[in-house]
RNA sequence: GGGGAAUUAGCUCAGUUGGUUAGAGCGCUUGCUUGACAUGCAAGAGGUCACAAGUUCGAGUCUUGUAUUUCCCACCA
């Protein structure tokens, strides 16, 4: 009988992966057609790692965006690509080689990058597929790396084009340093978190012997760099003292006593002591008094130079203790307070950072910073929640410099060759042979490399061949939108749009939508050490990649995290299923003769109903999408498809399928399929893989949903008439209903409906044109018409707006329950009816409120006080 | 120290411009192996919308304040 038959059970590993192999054999993930573009560029995975849940939803929710727009016919491209992401990777390999009982420079600049070439290999194949698994329909012929050829021209052009505009510096200052990966970071790239600490008061002899300078610092062992002590230059404590010499202890050194405002007087004693080397204050204040730096610090965080001895190769934890208990012994220890102080960590290494003098290359980030801030004046950009462009103004506005380069080995070496022989500088794309000045031929490259975020923030642009005028650059830039999460927007959002502005004059995107961050049930971050990651992949192999993504979108609001576990995902797993079970019932009924075609349908108030609700769905579709409200769009479709569709449209055709006339059959079939069809394009781009594979099951099937055309709203198929109508029948088989629980009476119990109809009720023939669906829907032999008010006796009575429901169960009626029943309604309809009639008796609300908002009261309470008349006339009766 | 956000049902959260008797999912209760789906069907219980004042005819929604939580930024040694 059945034609066409689904697999009974929901099992999305028998075709995910068929799908996904499909859609590229017929490259169904190229722009296609005429029209205004919609290009995306993927937030470049780190080639370290693999994908966690944060990849997860942000792929989800991209993809879901791409495939709605290319289904709405623009040339649609999404670009895929990974980050060399150089301190994470350079890190992987050194741990690799770790286990060996290797370091980096055993192997060798050249052999240890080799290495990482390979180890990028291995988790670039990993990450692929794991973005094929998620069905994300990225255009993978046009694939980037921010470290291949195109990407590394696009990297030294701007490295150039910078330095000959003068907004590429180098200079020897005092930078973040990550003593770990023994690298400079920038600044966006310390993390500062509360540490419990001391507050060390200490003594200072004056030269003279006159006494000492009491001071407090949180770091003790600095004191070895120290050049000098400050005090305000108001406080009178201090007033003659400014200008004598104190003698450093343990060091032995003489130091002067200064005066600078930005010492705070209230701090502690109101001196402090001045380390140029490795603190920023004092660096600042060093520079204003012209005092000398002296750095005592090893690259990798150990004391080194410009130390006694006995203090080389200390870490500085040993070298705080050592310090005090020198101190001590030379009476000049005075006490150690608990103080809680913000410490910099680096981001990727979880160091401890220390200011650190040393020679890096720099960028001018104001006048860049400028244009991006006069782009989002302009309306150029927008940000999906709104309110990042506070984030976004506030980092501009105070940005600072941008130091670029990084002593690593793993990245874009820097673009510069110095000749050794009369030290002119080159600054290049190519490595010249050689030196303009004097010719010779020993130039050697600066050994650094460049930032990661040097080469992500030419991301939207580099991707499509930039610096060349490349077609698809012309085509596709600047692309529409860009999906990452709200915590890298000074990282990468900010500087993407900065250097779009700055090398193309356009911005790289104009919609910027700031993901939720997906955190675990407790609303922790998930993170490696704490164990409360999600695998995106193992939520693949449980529930299939639709539970993912459609869960994803369901959950994401504006600007609310998403706390969830993998339990979560049974959400989407659910409603696949839902869809599943569905089309099967539908599929399996499909007559031999096949479904009739779509000009001998005739449509009943029933289809016209289901019709007009799929068209509020699309529409609100639409309007979600255009403001990226997510959740909306889930919304949308779950309560289309689950609530409208299957409770009650499909629940309908069952009384056609079973009526035992093949014509009926076929006319309900077939009007079934179309609304499937277009139900499935609909949700295509939340639930691709299961709208695909029932799709291509479906009679008269196009060749693929990927490329299939998306429904349109059309005002033409509102029908708010039908919906009201119908909503009118919903609610008298929801009253039958709830009796029947409500009396406990039994499914296969036979009930006699009865409905009273006011006189003149207008939709009475639609109530009795569809007799036979309410008798299904109520579960009774058959449904009666009648008087309203005039009742059968011993019945259940509903009240409703312009009939009543007589409900005769074969035997009697329970009569005390049943007052009871009545009682609760009536309190419930009466406590309505006062508060309305509160509202209408007071004249501020009727001279104040708009007529249409006080009509409408004024009938909701005439329509209340008459429900209330007459079920207190019912309740009047069982007790009389 | 500055700024953002949150506070609505037992849990996780929606609620766009102020206007029906505030919603969903999960969980819970009751009844159902109804010819697609027990990953299901039907019905139900459950909320002083953190607190206080204010604006308004009308406030979950707007204003101010308070409390708690949370995130980001910031050189107080």
């Amino acid at each position: 009988m059945s034609q066409i038959e689904l697999p009974k059970v929901y099992n999305p590993q028998d075709f995910e992966d068929r799908l996904y192999e499909f859609w590229l054999k017929n490259d169904l993930f190229s722009p296609r057609g005429e029209g205004k573009p919609f290009v995306v560029a993927i937030p470049p995975p780190n080639v370290t790692g693999v994908l966690h849940m944060g990849h997860g939803l942000n792929n989800s929710l991209q993809d879901a965006l791409v495939r709605y727009w290319r289904m709405k016919g623009r040339p649609t491209l999404w670009v895929p690509g990974t980050d060399h992401a150089g301190i994470a990777t350079q890190q992987v390999v050194e741990r690799r080689l770790q286990k060996e009982g290797k370091t980096r420079h055993d192997l060798g600049r050249e052999k240890f990058v080799e290495l990482t070439w390979k180890v990028k290999e291995e988790h670039h194949a990993i990450i692929s597929q794991q973005l094929k698994k998620i069905g994300a329909s990225l255009d993978w012929k046009r694939e980037r790396f921010t470290m291949d050829d195109g990407l590394n021209r696009a990297v030294r052009h701007v490295f150039v084009e910078l330095y000959n505009r003068g907004l590429i510096y180098k200079g020897r200052y005092l930078v973040n340093w990550d003593p770990d990966a023994q690298t400079a970071i920038s600044d966006d790239e310390v993390e500062h978190k509360e540490v419990a600490g001391f507050l060390y008061h200490i003594k200072y002899p004056f030269a003279d012997g006159s006494g000492h300078v009491q001071l407090a610092t949180t770091r003790p062992e600095t004191l070895l760099g120290d050049v000098a002590v400050a005090v305000h230059p108001s406080d009178e404590r201090y007033t003659g003292l400014v200008g004598k010499l104190l003698t450093l202890p343990i060091a032995d050194r003489p130091i002067p006593l200064i005066a600078d405002p930005f010492v705070d007087k209230e701090f502690g004693t109101g001196a402090v002591k001045i380390t140029p080397a490795h603190d920023p204050n004092d660096f600042e204040a060093g520079r204003r008094h012209d005092l000398p730096q002296i750095n005592i610090l090893n690259p990798d965080g150990t004391l080194g130079p410009n130390v006694p001895d006995r203090y080389k190769r200390l870490t500085t934890q040993q070298a705080r203790k050592k310090i005090v208990q020198e101190l001590t012994d030379l009476g000049l220890f005075v006490e150690a307070q608990p103080h809680k102080h913000q410490v910099g960590h680096a981001q990727r290494s979880g160091a401890v950072v220390e200011p650190y003098l040393s020679e890096q290359w720099f960028v001018k980030m104001k006048p860049l910073a400028e244009k991006a801030l006069k782009a989002l004046k302009d309306d150029e950009i927008r940000f999906y929640p709104k309110r990042y462009e506070n984030t976004y103004t506030t980092w501009l506005d105070g940005i600072r410099d941008w130091c670029i380069s990084r002593q690593l080995w793993w990245g874009h070496q820097i673009p510069v060759w110095t000749c050794q022989a009369c030290g002119q500088v080159h600054v290049v794309m190519d490595a010249p042979e050689t030196c303009d000045k004097c010719g010779s031929e020993k130039l050697v490259q600066d050994p650094d490399v460049l930032d990661t975020w040097f080469s992500s923030w030419l991301w939207p642009f580099s991707t499509l061949g930039w610096p060349d005028q490349t077609p698809d650059l012309a085509k596709y830039y600047p692309t529409t939108a860009v999906v990452t999460a709200y915590d890298i927007i000074f990282f990468w959002v900010a500087r993407m749009i900065m250097a779009g502005l700055e090398f193309t004059g356009k911005a790289p995107f104009r919609d910027i939508y700031m993901t939720p961050l997906v955190r675990d049930k407790q609303g922790r971050k998930m993170s490696k050490s704490l164990g409360n990651g999600i695998d995106p992949l193992e939520v693949v192999a449980e529930y299939g990649a639709d539970a993912l993504k459609f869960t994803m979108v369901y959950l994401s609001s504006q600007g609310q995290d998403i706390n969830l576990d993998k339990d979560g995902f049974k959400l989407g797993s659910k409603f696949a299923n839902k869809i599943w079970n569905a089309s099967r019932y539908l599929l399996m009924n499909i007559p031999d003769e096949g479904v009739l075609p779509a000009g001998q349908l005739v449509k009943n108030d029933v289809d016209l109903w289901i019709e007009g609700r799929l068209n509020g769905a699309i529409r609100t579709v639409d309007e979600a999408m255009a403001a990226y409200r997510y959740n909306d769009m889930g919304h949308a479709i779950y309560d289309f498809f689950w609530n409208d569709f299957c409770d009650w449209y499909v629940e309908a055709t069952k009384l056609e399928f079973y009526a035992d006339d093949p014509v009926r059959k076929r006319q309900a079939v077939s009007k079934l399929v179309l609304v499937l069809e277009e139900s499935l394009r609909l949700m295509h781009p939340f639930l691709s893989f299961i709208t695909e594979e029932i799709y291509q099951q479906l009679p008269g099937h196009g060749f693929s949903l990927v490329t299939a055309p998306y429904p349109v709203a059309d005002p033409k198929r509102d029908n708010p008439q039908v919906e009201v109508q119908f909503g009118l029948l919903k609610e008298l088989v929801r009253g039958v209903r709830t009796l029947r629980s409500e009396f406990t009476i039994p499914p296969e119990k036979d009930i006699a409906v009865t409905v009273g109809l006011a006189p003149g009720f207008a939709d009475a023939d639609f109530l009795k044109r569809h007799r036979d669906l309410a008798a299904l829907f109520t579960g009774s032999e058959g449904l009666a018409f009648g008087v309203m008010g005039t009742k059968p006796a011993g019945v259940l009575t509903v009240v409703g707006k312009g009939y009543e429901t007589y409900v005769q169960i074969l035997d009697l009626i329970d009569v005390p329950k049943e007052k009871d029943r009545l009682k609760k309604t009536i309190d419930k309809t009466a406590g309505y009816v006062t508060s309305v009639e509160k509202k209408l008796a007071n004249q501020a609300f009727v001279a104040g409120a708009p007529a249409e908002v006080v009509e409408a009261e004024r009938s909701k309470l005439a329509e209340a006080q008459i429900n209330l008349t007459r079920l207190k006339a019912y309740l009047q009766e069982l007790e009389g």
